[in-house]
DNA sequence: ATGGATTACTAAAACGATTTAATTGCGCCG
DNA sequence: CGGCGCAATTAAATCGTTTTAGTAATCCAT
């Protein structure tokens, strides 16, 4: 131990020696010598290979019940080295903290634990080197696969790379995407069933990867409804912080130009915070004058004051999809989808309501 | 692939075939032949040996430079094998994507990653038998040590365990806890010096491992100060659900009870943002009549309407006292401490404010 | 009786390093 | 000149499996 702030920890005195005894693992070798056998023979028996079609019943249970007795678990290092198979792969996000990577790694962990994987993580925190870097490191530590959430990766691996809501640039890579049409479609088509015709949007930073699919998707899907949405009524959030504040500052500039609208479709959940608080300061309380949906449900949308009515992305889904082409595309090199999309969900809650009579 | 729901996904017709070339790593044998020289001696170079003092440098040079020519880097597993290091740790989590657990894991992981060590994570959701089964499942991937969060472990598991939050009940296992004497001194002073002095408290669920030693400390401390509370200002968590509710319904009761309370000290942010909104509703606005102060300082804390007060549990810093701790353990097996503390920090938001000059 | 199958195994070579105990020259001391 | 010590390497064992290519024994049919 090195370097530790003192101030935050006090050591409690109680130090004591223990020693971790737990008998040492049994090897195939001494399994083998105990049954009189050679390790060749438990080795087919227990992996059940075709080779060991000619063994006997009997030996076979002879080994069995070894294995048993002594609870021998073959050395999955020794395993792997041979097989040249590390059931591990590698995952890399921006932040292991923050809502979006965290709910996707859930999905993710959840199917490979299933199939006998297990991961590695490791968060870049959008920093260039180490997105360079990881790639190499985790690919050292014999990956058979890397999910990129929300990472851009450029070079080719040398693996299979399965995408979550990446550029999606990359050759060789499989992408997990959200599909945006269908997230416009439910978020439109539950306003305009509550009466709203005047729809504002407030559009992600320039910089997003969303940004334009979702701006598009909803241009595409308002004209297939008939609802115009004018310029007037679109605003765009600006700079990178991730508060409520910038949701809260394009809402004040929409109700400035004096656009009038009933209902507005924001770009996610923290910047709906930030337009519910402006809409309100300015006398128009949510949702009784003006309908607000959000984007994403994070865990949040749902303590809000209203709660949030929202799309919800499938992240988690969206996490084990990934897990399972990646492990596809392990076992079978080949042939692979370029694309998969997933299907948003619309979540009512209490920030929208039907349009008044008479407004 | 199999058994995916279909209707979540299309699948793109774009479908290719890659071959991922990436030459083939060098090989320690092939590098040695190149040279004219045996492994062993190349070996020996790479990790700096004491044996390899006696090596001149010319040849050291030779051996340096082509290990970078030809990108040499020893397979990691085949190391582990031979020196029985796998320099994984497992991370057992109630849950990945709960905030409390990913906080954490994000200290963890920046402390591991910088000591050239990866984890492997594994969510037990609170399912007794994956409590039980996810130790063994890492042990035989040979974790050289385990840090569970939030979670308790029964049987000492033969290699080094840190505990973070967890009952601290076993043996052999180090735990990472909160000071919470600090904690409720600096929520306790905090509204003193506002001018509180009617002061509630929602107490956690019993079944939850902090109630009681927080309720402890609060009580303690407010002796200390001089401060009475009373039980008619003692409310406590009822339910397990992590939603609002519960700290709505806790506080409408202590409302209904007629006690007289200028601030109320809530068990987590959560319950907090709960009983912002049954005073609100009770006609006892925050903070202009009554002030809040939460615990944790989950993301969300910050986003409320008011903002809330907070008590913050550094669970980063736990995360990476934590993964010190461990590696600490794992190098020098023999003594280590039983508990470390860790200090907790007031944020101060909205959601407090002086009491007014005349209630 | 002979040769080919079949049965029940095993020897030995990987996998790719690390590490201990030699080995080979060579200079130098007494 | 015999032997010692040092410098510069390396052979070979090891880590714990998996897997290929045998081998020996038995059986069956011709």
């Amino acid at each position: 131990m090195r370097n530790l702030p003192a101030m935050a920890r006090k050591k409690s005195n109680a130090q004591r020696k223990v020693d971790f005894a737990g008998a040492p693992p049994v090897s195939l070798k001494q399994l083998a010598e105990h049954l009189g056998l050679s390790p060749a023979t438990i080795s087919l028996v227990i992996n059940a290979s075709p080779v060991a079609d000619s063994i006997p019943q009997r030996t076979k249970d002879r080994v069995m019940a070894a294995v048993k007795e002594f609870n021998y678990r073959p050395n999955f290092t020794a395993r792997s080295l041979r097989q040249q198979r590390s059931f591990i792969i590698g995952v890399l996000v921006p932040e292991v903290s923050e809502g979006y990577a965290a709910m996707v790694m859930s999905g993710i962990e959840n199917h490979l634990l299933q199939e006998g994987y297990f991961y590695f993580v490791a968060s870049h925190r959008h920093r260039p080197d180490l997105i360079e870097e990881y790639p190499a490191l985790l690919l050292r530590r014999s990956v058979e696969g890397i999910i990129a959430v929300d990472t851009p990766l450029f070079r080719s691996q040398g693996i299979p790379v399965v995408a979550v809501s990446g550029r999606g640039g990359e050759d060789g890579a499989t992408s997990i995407l959200l599909d945006h049409d269908k997230a416009a479609q439910l978020a439109l088509q539950h306003l305009y069933d509550l009466g709203h015709r005047k729809i504002a949007v407030i559009k992600g930073q320039a910089f997003s990867s969303d940004t334009e699919v979702r701006w598009n998707a909803i241009s595409r899907q308002a004209a297939l409804m008939g609802i115009e949405i004018p310029p007037l009524l679109v605003g765009q959030l600006e700079g990178d912080s991730s508060s409520p504040e910038l949701g809260y500052e394009v809402t004040r500039r929409l109700i400035d130009r004096g656009g009038q609208f009933t209902a507005l479709f924001a770009f996610n959940d923290i910047s709906a915070m930030g337009a519910i608080r402006a809409l309100r300061e300015a006398g128009r309380p949510v949702p009784q004058q003006v309908s607000v949906v959000g984007f994403d449900d994070i865990q949040s949308a749902a303590f809000q004051n209203p709660a949030l009515t929202t799309i919800r992305q499938p992240l988690r889904k969206m996490g084990e999809i990934a897990a399972e082409i990646l492990l596809g595309r392990i076992q079978s090199a080949g042939l692979f989808s370029k694309h998969v999309t997933v299907a948003p969900e619309l979540i009512v809650r209490e920030s929208t309501a039907a349009v008044r009579a008479k407004a």
